[in-house]
DNA sequence: CCCAAATAGTTGCACATACAACAATTAGCT
DNA sequence: AGCTAATTGTTGTATGTGCAACTATTTGGG
């Protein structure tokens, strides 16, 4: 029983970093097989949905929004640019430093397979965790991200 | 009230998938930075902390061990190997397409350091979170990696 | 008004990671 | 024993991501 206990006790199963690490890999699988019908990277996706949610919004604003570095914004906007779902537009406000970023065309057309995926998505999750556990759990991911 | 409720509900708020990639990205710059002492990256780090537990391990119960692909844990080999870390000897049963992975004595310099560091971020993780919800959080990721 | 500090975004570089294809060896079946 | 399938590990390639350094513009303070 002893011996048991101990053989499925893995060396890192109690490492909040380590299993963190394993699932993130994992469901990161899941959602690039999800969004490749579209031909799209997830992080491609999430810019897209967030721009296409608001329209204009400048990359600061962004790198904010999707907590990802300014380099790594301003190379996913350029690739949807030259991709054509994105386009940066001067600022209303006559700042030259900073661009407004909208979404094409192009991309208002992915609108309804975006928010599709995203919610067979969901579904998908609800189908392996219940509602409850989902939500809870989200929300402790989502708190402990703001301690660190 | 009702307005500042939906105000602070970001987006992805109730996305799995995206607070999981956040907290993930912000863990590893606190793993980073606590191994950057010895000069390691935090996966160089487990593969050594494995080795030193396991010596003569075969890569592909370290792919198994560290939920990783062949391929990556073929180059953190490689890696440590050059470096002087590790070694790879002949199978024991005279199979030619194993080797067993032993640490070299530079790493059996570091174990202890390593020990150390690990218990060191355990500590800063109980100083964020409780005891009680680290380990129930830590559980349920590891199911939740299960099922994926 | 002027200047230094701060900011928005870009670019170079490096790294971890995975998929696909492959070579060499082993395992399993007839 | 012989042959095919499976396995172990390697290599090429691609991708997302961040740090550091940088440029151009804006902001803030004296």
């Amino acid at each position: 029983m002893l011996h048991i206990q101990q053989r499925s006790l893995a060396m890192f199963d109690r490492c909040l970093y380590f299993n963190t690490n394993v699932f993130s890999r994992k469901i990161e699988k899941v959602w690039i097989d999800a969004y490749s019908e579209l031909g799209l990277a997830p992080a491609h996706a999430y810019l897209l949905r967030l721009v296409l949610d608001k329209p204009g919004l400048v990359q600061r604003d962004i790198v904010t929004e999707l907590s990802l570095d300014k380099s790594t914004i301003t190379r996913f906007v350029d690739k949807m640019v030259i991709e054509g779902y994105l386009y940066r537009a001067a600022s209303p406000n006559g700042n030259l430093k900073e661009h407004c970023i909208f979404p094409t065309e192009k991309a208002l057309a992915l609108k309804e397979p975006l928010n599709r995926i995203g919610a067979d998505l969901y579904q998908k999750m609800q189908a392996l965790f219940s509602v409850e556990e989902l939500k809870s759990t989200v929300d402790w991911i989502r708190k402990a991200s703001n301690k660190l």
